[in-house]
DNA sequence: TCTCGTCACCGTGCTTACCC
DNA sequence: GGGTAAGCACGGTGACGAGA
């Protein structure tokens, strides 16, 4: 069914070019929700020479990764990409990051189901720590050897709270996704509508195909076990009936004009696709947000702001809206730790009191709350175990990558989920 | 014998409708 | 906003048959 054509808001996400050449987990949940859960998979990229090189990939997911996870990831990358200044740090409420990201509206009766999902997604992916050896730097225009996190987050710890959660981006992975060149933009809308499978294969044709108007052949076991994270265990028939699937569906969507999986010999199989309709009519940059619909717009209505006034502070501190966002936080854990009674008049006196002082540099924020947030920065520790896979997986994917032995483990655990006790097992 | 396509089955996660 | 149940979609597996 082609898409709709209407004048509406269409929701924007934005990907980044390394990480959609592969997966990053399993498709298959029972795979890839395990702890310690560690993922090979790698790609082909033309290096310097023009040659075709190899780049070798390790995600490490201490609390396991769905592949669902990754429809959040895109989302929020896009929230910090939307205005003309990328901002490494969001703060905002769950409804405002759920409605953003269009899982949630006033029209429809969901809510609790969505905010669970979207808290467990940002555990697992605040968690995960990923290895390349060969990652696309747009800002130095080479392949890098890189090892970050996405982010990291602050959550209230108690579950009913209404205070703002924080995002805050790894340094080094948002400074390859803002780089121009670093990120490419896609409907989110019909990347939710989407299977998990479909989904990745929407997101690297979205980044091949606005390049250049066809692919004539991409390895098949490649595509369907590396980029779509299909198990090498799945016969290769098996996964030709389901990357079809995913095909035609790109189709009926016009992303894809035409698409065929062909085999040239025995037991040699490509894919070749030719860019649709969908890359013409892409809106490539997201709209701005206007002040009345900023992040910061709920926390101000919860503390007491009529809608006018907080638009007002909003317009008044659109340079600094981290300083906003800090003291909102401080007000609102005020109110939730100490009741009305902390207020000498009110939490919205209280506010604008204390931003007006701290953007003077005349007031810091109180020690209880640096409390609150080092308790909620602990929970992010890793385990002993978790560590020790860390360090393994650093060892083998950058110290010693010309190895025979490195090789050889590397095409055996390619495209696979490895068990936490054979890489234990093996640093002994 | 090998490759390939189709189908049924099971387990899991997600969506939707309904209700409070 | 939040909980629950039913239905749906999908990934993985295995069996079976057709054709080269």
């Amino acid at each position: 069914m082609p898409p709709k054509s209407n004048t509406e808001r269409r929701i924007t996400g934005a990907g980044q070019l390394s990480l959609v050449e592969h997966a990053l987990c399993p498709l298959d949940p029972r795979l890839s929700l395990v702890e310690n859960a560690v993922y090979s998979a790698c790609y082909s990229y033309p290096n310097q020479e023009g040659k075709r090189s190899q780049a070798n990939t390790r995600v490490f997911a201490p609390l396991g990764l769905s592949a669902s996870d990754e429809l959040f990831l895109w989302g929020l990358l896009s929230l910090s990409l939307r205005g003309a200044e990328p901002e490494s740090e969001l703060v905002a409420t769950p409804h405002w990051f759920l409605s953003q990201l269009g899982l949630i509206n006033q029209s429809t009766r969901r809510g609790g189901r969505q905010y669970q999902q979207f808290r467990e997604a940002i555990r697992r992916l605040s968690v995960v720590n990923y290895m390349n050896d060969a990652f696309y730097d747009p800002m130095r225009s080479e392949h890098r050897q890189v090892c970050f996190g996405f982010f990291s987050y602050s959550l209230p710890a108690e579950p009913r709270s209404s205070r703002a959660w924080k995002i805050a981006w790894d340094p080094i992975f948002f400074e390859m996704v803002q780089a121009i060149g670093g990120n490419f933009r896609f409907d989110l809308e019909q990347y939710r509508a989407l299977d998990t499978a479909s989904r990745r294969l929407f997101l690297f044709a979205s980044k091949v195909l606005s390049r250049r108007a066809q692919l004539h052949a991409v390895d098949f076991d490649q595509l369907s076990i590396d980029t779509l994270g299909f198990s090498a265990s799945v016969p290769r028939r098996v996964r030709k009936d389901k990357v079809n699937r995913a095909l035609k569906k790109l189709i009926d969507l016009q992303v894809l004009s035409e698409a065929n999986v062909y085999r040239t010999t025995t037991g040699k199989y490509f894919v070749s696709m030719t860019r649709g309709r969908y890359f013409s009519r892409q809106e490539q940059r997201a709209r701005e947000l206007s002040p009345g619909e900023s992040p910061m717009m709920e926390s101000l209505l919860a503390i007491g702001f009529e809608r006018e006034p907080a638009v007002r502070l909003i317009t008044r501190f659109r340079h600094r809206p981290r300083l906003l966002a800090e003291w909102c936080d401080i007000t609102q854990a005020a109110m939730e730790r100490f009741g009305k009674s902390f207020f000498k008049k009110s939490p919205m006196a209280f506010l604008i009191d204390s931003v007006d002082k701290a953007s003077k540099g005349n007031r810091t924020a109180p020690d209880w709350w640096e409390e609150i947030k080092r308790l909620e920065r602990a929970k992010h520790d890793l385990t002993a175990e978790g560590r020790a896979v860390f360090a393994k997986l650093q060892n083998e994917l950058f110290g010693s990558l010309n190895t025979k032995a490195t090789t050889a483990a590397r095409k055996t655990e390619k495209g696979t989920l490895t068990a936490i006790g054979s890489i234990l097992g093996n640093s002994k």
